[in-house]
RNA sequence: GCGGGCGUGGCGGAACUGGUAGACGCGCCGGGUUUAGGUCCCGGUGCUCGCGAGAGCAUGGGGGUUCGAGUCCCUCCGCCCGCACCA
């Protein structure tokens, strides 16, 4: 063995210097006839260092992306930074330090360790969502979206949080709770801005099932979007000669409705308990209701309350009169904020019912006791209804209820409008200005893009830091030049993060968002990867933006991510990482002390890529040892034939030699397929792994040329994991550089077997195993089966009821 | 409550359509190289019984289908994730 050591340091700064002098990976926006494809990793967002996460993130990505360029794709391999949000602006509150200067030095870190990683990035598509150059389109095609109505204000109740200062989007609220502090979120009445997300909710259902997505992020998208089914049902006031919708999704239960339940927040609930003896308890029940926080209202657990109003509505399919309620399982955001109540056959109006003493009726047959929700014949109902199934009666009794003009079929959605106003500085501006005489005015294009003005205070006060600016906020109405002043509010971070993926085709473009030629060329992205904590915020966000980018004629594409593969955590002593468990550690430590082949290397060997895994610094060693052992390999194969040519193939090889031919074309085809038909990183890398201790096992017995080939064979094929390893390996042995050599294809006829194992079972209990001729007989391999000593051992005296034979595979003897 | 996932040696994990359970790595045991330690190289290593050939038991528990089940079906237990009064 030579005494040359390991060194990935230099072997691994030697090789960026080579990629980075000659842009190895840049790709230009000029088609070349190869099949293009976009590897897209979430975009981090910067704050401090990176961690192992993004680590992990990056090296699959970055595997993907080499085996793609190696298997003859043009890769779009791009990196960029989600650089506005809140804990960058939370430390300028603590320390004064502006977000500009701690996001610079947080994407300066970044930079460095991407390139110590030795990441294939194409740089000159780098961007930060929080440059000018960059949400200058980003508040261009907020107009966009005005333009055509997605974009509005409107005054709502938002979710407040009272730590933070600002409101959240309902997906930022966890067990009502602030997602980013903890604070318990209250509500407010407040003018916002929203995206129309809700008019593409059919739309992003529908097109779920295009996608090459995992099955539960799909799922939890379906849920989100939440379509259900109904109809539409007018119950009428007279008295107040007002007409009450409710929709539901059990119009055969009609019959079964003995009482009517407004949300606290219903705009009529006030007028319809006035001058009733109940006006003043309506009044002190939903003035709670309202200031009670949603995490309390929320929980499905919770004792019913409620107060009656002292009013009826009539039951339009049979004229009762049931009495209306107000109370605060019925939600002012779902449907028409009112519903009819069937005790009978909903748990809640049952739970309802019982606490309040009223009427229960069963109108569905089935079910030992109610409430029953589930299908049986109608009952109790009317002639031209009972006896039919629920379904049928469902859809005869909406038929009814349309051509009386009292009802109609409905569909409602889960999925509420985005709300992206946030009082916040460190974020884009929304582009538009509050002119007392023309209302909201857009900043016209050429004015864009409205800079996000320095302050001195960042810490909100009830409304956003930029409403300080006074400079800033006092402008001229671009329409009638009259004063006017700018909206403070800046976007959720999200709306950057909605369309990053496209800019990185065009990221040059300075004038337009992008060039559409450019986004044809490159769009969809063909493998997404991210962590599932953005199954439904960000990727349903983004689907929205292509989905209604498309419709303005920006874009050809539907969908932006046309496969997705989510990534598990990495744990330490089974417990995520934190700053309080003290059980952080940090992917630099690892590259400086083994170098980032042997980091990279192991977050993927850790186990499958999708599940969590749990950091072992000794699983560390065992990689760095195996890089290792490869790399010595290299230097002694190269030094004994002679380095930098590579070597012919063996004719007719026989015996070790063809054993190592055999284990290295094996690898070959174990590897692409673990990296073609799946994310099988884990055992990819195994594969090379006993290819190079195969070769230590068998390197004194084998001619140089054999050596050689299993060694370099060893090297192409940990490149997309170990990329500086493997190119300094196969640099040593064949003078070529691996990158620009096409993937390894398998030779099958020299992985066909002239004889395989046979296993020999006796009543399905492993007893003996021979070897035998793929082609055997199948009278034969029972013959020679049953001649083995050791299963003879265990037929004997005994009746042979069976014998399965599967040629090739095995032959099993049932015996009594 | 509803929806989804998972459960395999001392540990991380392999096992593609039912057909040799435990690949690969860690750890441990033994041998070699070395003045020694470390490195490195070779071999062994699921559990129980047995000197041994070997036998029995093993993929969370129980049951089933099958010549044959980690894999399919039923049931129970445990853990994880998502949604949670959405009418």
């Amino acid at each position: 063995m030579t005494d040359h050591r390991y060194e990935p340091h230099q072997i691994e700064s030697r090789w960026q210097t080579v990629w980075e002098q000659e842009r190895t990976w840049e790709v230009s926006n000029g088609a070349d006839g190869a099949t293009k494809s976009y590897v897209l990793e979430m975009l981090p967002y910067p704050s401090g260092e990176p961690h192992m996460g993004h680590l992990k993130i990056y090296s699959i990505g970055d595997a993907i992306a080499h085996f793609h360029r190696r298997t003859g794709r043009r890769v779009l391999h791009p990196m960029g930074y989600d650089a506005f949000g809140l804990p960058a602006e939370n430390h300028a509150i603590r320390t004064g330090e502006h977000p500009r200067d701690s996001t610079a030095a947080s994407i300066a870190s970044f930079q460095r360790q991407f390139r110590s990683w030795g990441i294939s990035i194409d740089w000159t598509r780098e961007f930060g969502t929080h440059e000018p150059r960059s949400y200058r389109w980003t508040q261009w095609l907020f107009l966009r979206l005005y333009e055509r109505g997605l974009a509005y204000r409107k005054e709502a109740a938002v979710n407040w949080c009272p730590n933070d200062q600002t409101e959240l989007a309902n997906e930022q609220v966890i067990d009502g709770h602030c997602e980013r502090c903890g604070f318990e979120v209250e509500a407010r009445q407040l003018e916002q801005w929203f995206f129309r997300i809700t008019d593409y909710a059919d739309r992003l259902l529908d097109d779920l099932t295009a996608l090459d997505w995992p099955s539960n992020v799909v799922t939890m998208q379906r849920n989100w979007i939440g379509r259900s089914e109904g109809a539409e049902v007018s119950f009428s006031c007279p008295e107040l000669g007002i007409d009450f919708p409710v929709f539901t999704t059990r119009p055969d239960t009609l019959f079964g409705a003995t009482f009517f339940v407004m949300a606290p927040e219903h705009p009529d609930v006030l007028r319809l308990s006035a001058g009733t003896e109940h006006e003043a308890a309506v009044r002190d029940y939903v003035n709670h209701a309202i200031t009670e926080s949603t995490d309390a209202r929320g929980a499905a657990d919770r004792d019913k309350t409620g107060v009656p109003l002292g009013r009826t509505v009539i039951n339009p399919v049979n004229g009762e009169r049931i009495p209306v309620w107000v109370a605060d399982y019925v939600l002012m955001e779902y449907g028409t904020g009112a519903i009819m109540a069937v005790p009978g056959h909903d748990e809640r109006d049952f739970d309802f019912a019982t606490k309040f003493g009223l009427p229960i009726k069963r109108v569905v047959g089935g079910g030992e006791e109610l409430p029953y929700p589930g299908d049986g014949p109608i009952v109790h109902s009317h002639p031209d209804f009972d006896g039919l199934s629920n379904r049928d009666a469902l859809d005869k009794i909406v038929d009814w209820l349309d051509q009386n003009g009292r009802g109609h079929r409905s569909i409602n959605y889960r999925l509420r409008d985005w709300l992206l106003s946030r009082q916040r500085y460190w974020g884009c501006p929304i582009p538009v200005v509050h002119c007392e005489r023309c209302g909201t005015v857009p900043v016209p294009d050429d004015e864009l893009p409205v800079l996000l003005p320095d302050v001195r205070d960042y810490a909100p006060k009830g409304r956003s830091p930029l409403a300080a600016a006074e400079d800033w906020v006092n402008t001229r109405c671009p329409r009638c030049d009259g004063p006017a002043l700018r909206e403070t509010d800046t976007m959720d971070t999200f709306v950057d993060s909605s369309w990053y993926f496209l800019r990185y085709c065009d990221a040059g473009n300075d004038t337009a968002a992008w060039d559409p030629e450019a986004v044809r060329q490159w769009m969809p992205v063909d493998q997404y990867i991210g962590g599932v904590e953005h199954a439904i915020l960000h990727l349903l966000y983004a689907r929205f933006f292509v989905k209604a980018f498309a419709d303005m004629g920006l874009l050809d594409v539907e969908e932006p991510f046309k496969a997705l593969f989510t990534i598990g955590m990495i744990t330490r002593d089974g417990a995520k990482m934190s700053k309080s468990k003290g059980n952080v550690i940090s992917p630099s430590t690892y590259v400086e002390r083994y170098g980032a082949d042997t980091a990279r290397c192991y977050v993927l060997f850790i186990g499958p890529p999708d599940q969590d895994a749990d950091w072992s610094d000794d699983g560390v060693e065992g990689v760095h040892r195996f890089l290792s052992r490869l790399w010595r390999l290299g230097e002694e194969v190269a030094e004994s034939t002679g380095q930098t040519a590579p070597l012919g193939p063996l004719e007719a090889p026989q015996g070790e030699d063809l054993e190592l031919l055999r284990k290295a074309h094996w690898a070959i085809e174990k590897v692409t397929n673990d990296m073609a038909g799946r994310f099988a990183f884990n055992t990819a890398i195994a594969a090379v792994m006993e290819l190079v201790n195969e070769c230590y096992r068998r390197r004194e017995g084998v001619q140089p040329a054999t050596l050689h080939f299993a060694v370099a064979t060893a090297a192409s094929l940990i490149f997309p994991f170990a990329p500086h390893c493997g190119a300094e390996v196969y640099d040593r042995l064949t003078g070529e550089r691996l990158w620009e050599q096409p993937w390894p294809a398998p030779d099958l006829d020299l992985l066909e077997r002239d004889v395989t194992e046979i296993v020999v079972q006796v009543n399905g209990k492993v007893r003996d195993r021979f070897e035998a001729p793929p082609t055997a007989a199948r009278e034969e391999l029972e013959a020679d089966a049953r001649r083995r000593p050791r299963v003879t051992a265990h037929l004997d005296g005994k009746d042979v009821v069976k014998v399965i034979v599967v040629p090739g595979k095995l032959v099993n003897f049932v015996v009594r």
